[in-house]
DNA sequence: GTAATATATGAATACTTGCTCAAGTATTCA
DNA sequence: TGAATACTTGAGCAAGTATTCATATATTAC
C-alpha cells in the first residue's frame, strides 16, 4: 500500500496519542462518559497537573473534546473511532 | 470501563509499535505482501540497520513474522489486527 | 579456504516525552 | 473585594527512542 510522508507522519501521531499507560487509563474511564479533571486525577492517583498535560495532547489529536461547567472541565471521547481502536487493541493483546 | 494497570501497559505498548512514521511505512508495505529487508530499505529510503532495528521492535510485538530464505529475510504482517488497527486508523485521520 | 551479500546487533548520540514544580487564569462564594 | 477551588501552562529534568556507524553472524559463490 503507498502512503503518503504526510499520511504516515499523521496516523503515527495517532497512535503516539495511545502510545501511554496513562492516556490508555484516561480513554478507559472516559469511555463510559465523561469525567473532570479531578475526578480523573483522583481515580489514577495522578496530579492534575499531568492529567491536564496528557489532555491537552489527547485533544490536539482530536481523540477527546471538553466541555466547560463552572470551574470543572469534563472530558469526553471525541468520536467512535477511539473506542473501536481501543477494542481492537484489547482483542490483540488478550487473544491476539 | 475498568483496566488493570498491566492491561493498559501492554495496550500502550502494542499502539506503541504504531506511534512512529518509520514503522508506519513498514507495515504500509507489508500490507501488499512480504518483503525483504534490503527491499524494505531500498522501498523507504531508510538504511538497512534503522529498518532492521525497527523490525525487531514490531517483531517483539508480534506485529510482524520473519521467514528466513537462503540469505535473506522476509517480514509479513502477525495478524489481521495490525491491518484493522491501520485502516482505522487511516478513517481516523481522513475523516475523522 | 576467501570474498561477497544479506541481515542483525551494540554503542553513541541527538531527539522526544512524561512528570514535577511553580505560577497563571477562570470561576464561585463569602 | 479577597480567598478558595478547578484547571492550564511553561520550564526543567530524567528517562526513553530512532538513527548512524562499526562490527558480527550467516549464507552463497568461487
Amino acid at each position: 500500500m503507498k502512503l503518503t510522508q504526510l499520511n504516515a507522519i499523521q496516523l503515527a501521531e495517532l497512535f503516539s496519542a495511545l502510545s501511554d499507560a496513562s492516556r490508555v487509563r484516561i480513554i478507559s474511564l472516559l469511555l463510559d462518559g465523561e469525567m473532570g479533571v479531578g475526578r480523573l486525577a483522583e481515580r489514577l492517583d495522578m496530579t492534575q497537573s499531568a492529567i491536564s498535560h496528557q489532555l491537552r495532547g489527547l485533544r490536539q489529536m482530536h481523540l477527546v473534546r471538553a466541555r466547560k461547567s463552572g470551574r470543572q472541565v469534563f472530558y469526553c471521547l471525541d468520536d467512535d473511532h477511539v473506542a473501536r481502536l481501543f477494542s481492537l487493541g484489547l482483542d490483540h493483546i488478550q487473544h491476539g
